[in-house]
DNA sequence: CCAAAAATAGAATGAGCATTCCATGAGGAT
DNA sequence: ATCCTCATGGAATGCTCATTCTATTTTTGG
């Protein structure tokens, strides 16, 4: 390709990076992975911190441009820069296509819009009514426990499996309570009063969380809730409890705002445990 | 001026200047409204092409910069570079904004907070930035399937629980191509030109997403997918895909635009399918 | 399995950069 | 009028940058 015109603008360039994605070398994919990533990060380093960030020797910056028909780095990073300038300039003008678009609006775009506000106002409610203390209350008593047990049935299903997934990233002890084997109360037995637990449940109430939650409690587990209603039976088994309501769009809810809130309370547990 | 601390950011620099209008040194004021009419080229320019430009010689601007108290040009010309950047993403400055507000703040919800943040950025670009006409016929394929077999591993694997869910409460029939039993391939061999399936992968990606995608779209099975980047394994065997970038906290991201976004194509599909 | 080709890492290089320095010029006070 | 102060122009400087070069590793093709 060394030899062809080079890209005239950003998208151009993404074009011909996607075309060439397969016959890309692994050092230079690497660059293309990045710039397409941060693609400001791009506009204002040197060659120097671009390549400490991408992980690769100036020099591959180098070729990479090269690659796609530029003299050099300097002419690549000329299109990010044009990038950045034009965004800017055509802010009001993206604003009024925008609203103007609003109008032939197809449906899936009219739905994806209702969910997109329902996730604004939820996180908007969540800043607004967090406890402080309740929260970190729940970070010291899950950063204590030996192992973390994860309560959830249905709607709040996912968003422990991501906490698990996070808590496995973060090398923090946990164990999702769930049910293909059929052995759950066994694996609950396993837990002490060394260990903790965060349940969630949202309406309607799976009956097995808010049982568990219980059991767990009885036997000295500390219990973290996460629920949308003070009158949850979930409330009533929990050291500490959060209300997090999500906004709802046509009857139906995201989880837009409960994924924030299970990352935030994860990484501020691994944190609490890295400091300690 | 000299001794006193830089302003911290483009606004103040403005206010600093308008302030010092009537004392300022011709060809500093002759500087200054150059900064102030082009900043974009102030913030990628050199002393040299800035300075020829302004009508001005180069050791002009570095003594501009020091008269409001910088140490050189350079960390004057940071200021433009930032506020070029934040133009952008609103999600910095917010950030900033959380940081200096919350005086008393705990460490938890200074995590959450960001987190919040993160969450509100998503949404808005994926506002941004959805392809209605991709959505509709994403729409379109997955509401003509007989099955929806969904595809997902790790981090993204949460996503198609909960699209499972909803499917499941909305009577469209889907299923899960996960492991626990290690018949991926037997299931996925089930799948006919009839069918469609959703796939979904973030960085790092997991090759047997990849591959599963592949495997179907080879076998006639339209993939619909989900991924952040244009150089996703992904986005070679699908029919339709979707660039989704989620905001990241402190290296951490949470899912709050891809719940909404799987939610909305989720009530999509099972609305087309209630028209037809 | 080997040879040829391509890709890569890292040092070398030269150009261009921000900055400093100093001589000169302008303006105001005694 | 004469000094003093401060702004200015422009050359000098040292440093960082993008780029090139070469030895080595990795990949490709027979």
């Amino acid at each position: 390709m060394t030899g062809q015109l080079p890209p005239r603008d950003f998208d151009s360039l993404r074009a011909a990076i996607v075309e060439m994605r397969a016959t890309l070398p692994k050092r230079l994919m690497q660059v293309a992975s990045y710039a397409l990533e941060r693609p400001d990060d791009m506009a204002f380093g040197t060659t120097a911190s671009i390549a400490q960030a991408a992980e690769v020797q100036p020099s591959t910056l180098v070729r990479f441009a090269q690659h796609f028909g530029f003299d050099g780095f300097s002419g690549l990073q000329q299109l990010f820069r044009e990038r950045l300038k034009e965004r800017n300039g055509s802010y009001e003008d993206r604003l009024r296509h925008l609203e103007s678009g609003g109008t032939a609006e197809t449906e899936g775009v009219a739905i994806l819009n209702g969910f997109l506000a329902a996730g604004h106002d939820s996180l908007s409610t969540l800043a607004n009514t967090i406890d402080a203390d309740a929260l970190e209350r729940a970070i010291t008593i899950l950063a204590r426990a030996q192992t973390i047990y994860l309560v959830a049935r249905r709607r709040s299903f996912p968003i422990v499996t991501y906490m698990a997934y996070a808590f496995g990233k973060l090398k923090v002890p946990c164990r999702v309570v769930s049910t293909s084997i059929g052995n759950e109360d066994d694996l609950l037995a396993q837990a002490t009063a060394a260990d903790a637990a965060f349940a969630v449940s949202f309406s309607p109430y799976a009956a097995e969380s808010a049982a568990q939650a219980q059991a767990l409690s009885e036997r000295g587990v500390a219990v973290v809730g996460l629920t949308d209603s003070a009158l949850s039976p979930l409330a009533a088994s929990t050291a500490v409890w959060f209300e997090l309501v999500e906004a709802d769009h046509a009857g139906f809810r995201s989880l837009s705002a409960s994924m924030a809130f299970a990352m935030a309370l994860t990484v501020g547990v691994a944190e609490r445990r890295r400091q300690a």
